[in-house]
DNA sequence: ACTCCACAGGAATAACCGGGCG
DNA sequence: CGCCCGGTTATTCCTGTGGAGT
């Protein structure tokens, strides 16, 4: 799977002089490795479920639950992959498609994606979803296809599906019964959330939830095993120390078993230790490594935020442990500085209780007697995350 | 025991915004 | 293109509250 392009291997070797990475393609999330651990019943039960493709009738429809970094894209693209194999020779045409709902804005696009890869040509724009939609089931049935097509982050899609999104996805569930004897469509839906069927039109629960598949979180041992086989791959032998591995585990661990997670500490930590000329991977590193990714990660939802709710932390920052009043009024300032209008107090406390929900900033009630009762803000980030996150702000540069 | 502060936070309503549709 | 629709943002107005001060 994986194309280990000699040239690209060269290329990371001359960047990074005495490497201890061997192969940091091996730590990327999208690297998919031979052997899956730790899987042998999610793949059986996935196998098993769609068996019946290989005696020429319609599996179930399948739904996929599991928490982040369980493997369930890695397994549903490998048992793809295994019976496509062992079809392909066969005059049987069975066609699988994987799409990840996160990957395409629209309903739209990515009908379009799933049509191009069955072999239908479609223009990018210009149809109606319905259209399009006819024009794949016209196309399977010409060619008496059996097609299972898998999304992969399902609830995405239900989630930016309007109401003739959710008719699409209705409509798909129950093409079936549209489509000949020769042909078929089998939907395979991944998702994340155990309470994404909930928001779900009961039809199409009814139909997509023919049979479900639970992924359960890794344990800590099996996710060292698992760390271990990607760190023969990727690494120089004998750089990653014992208590690096224990440490990245157990961190990992300690979420709900988030093999991505632990893998991408152990490549944050690797590519640390390499641009330090360190000759093996220590715990310091991966407490580093963590810490840089907490950073990373407050950073991005730092930027995320509209210019009030940007003002708002960084009035919070000034005035650290401040009533709501103070704050209010440290930030009418800035806004006075930067020639923007205010918004009300009302909405500032609005503003504020939205981002304390989001654990960047923490307000506590307290009552004063005679000077009233308000909430007063402190911030859980450094003040230092906060002014790199916005410098490179263009209309806040003044107030940093 | 009573007052009164400085807000919290609910309700109603208006302004705005992006997407779908004829 | 304008129009409508649903969702979000923001404003206005409001009632409620625990305890320091008297």
């Amino acid at each position: 799977m994986s194309n280990h392009d000699p040239i690209d291997k060269l290329l990371d070797d001359a960047i990074s002089g005495h490497s201890i990475l061997k192969d940091r393609r091996v730590l990327q999330t999208s690297h998919e490795p031979e052997t899956i651990l730790h899987r042998d019943g999610e793949l059986a039960k996935t196998t098993q479920s769609l068996l019946p493709i290989l005696k020429k009738s319609r599996p179930s429809n399948l739904l996929i639950y599991g928490k982040p970094g369980t493997g369930k894209t890695l397994v549903v693209k490998k048992v793809l992959e295994k019976i496509e194999k062992r079809v392909e020779k066969s005059e049987f045409p069975i066609k699988f498609v994987y799409a990840n709902a996160k990957d395409e804005t629209t309903i739209y696009g990515l009908l379009v994606s799933f049509g191009s890869k069955i072999g239908v040509d479609l223009p990018t724009t210009g149809l109606s979803i319905s259209t399009i939609f006819k024009k794949i089931l016209d196309h399977i049935k010409q060619n008496s296809m059996n097609v299972v097509f898998a999304i992969d982050e399902i609830d995405y899609l239900v989630e930016l599906a309007s109401k003739t999104g959710r008719d699409i996805l209705y409509n798909l569930t129950r093409a079936n019964e549209n489509l000949g004897k020769d042909s078929s469509l089998t939907l395979i839906g991944i998702s994340n959330l155990l309470s994404f069927k909930e928001r779900l039109d009961p039809r199409v629960i009814s139909s997509l939830g023919e049979e479900e598949i639970v992924f359960t979180n890794y344990t800590v041992d099996q996710i060292k095993e698992i760390l271990a086989e990607r760190i023969k791959d990727a690494f120089v032998d004998n750089v990653i120390d014992a208590s690096a591995l224990n440490l990245c585990a157990a961190m990992a661990g300690q979420e709900h078993g988030d093999a991505r997670r632990a893998i991408d500490l152990l490549r944050v930590a690797g590519e640390l230790a390499e641009r330090e000329g360190s000759n093996n991977v220590t715990s310091d590193h991966i407490r580093r490594a963590a810490q840089k990714m907490e950073e990373d990660k407050e950073v991005t939802a730092l930027n995320a935020y509209p210019l009030h709710e940007k003002l708002l932390i960084v009035a919070v920052m000034r005035s650290n442990g401040a009533s709501t009043g103070e704050v209010y009024h440290t930030y009418k300032e800035l806004c006075k500085t930067i020639r923007q209008k205010e918004v009300t107090q009302r909405r500032a406390t609005q503003i504020l209780s939205d981002i304390e929900l989001s654990g960047l900033i923490t307000g506590k009630i307290v009552h004063q007697g005679i000077h009233g009762r308000t909430k007063k803000y402190n911030l859980t980030v450094q003040p230092e995350t906060i002014k790199k996150a916005f410098q490179n702000d263009v209309i806040l540069a003044d107030v940093l």
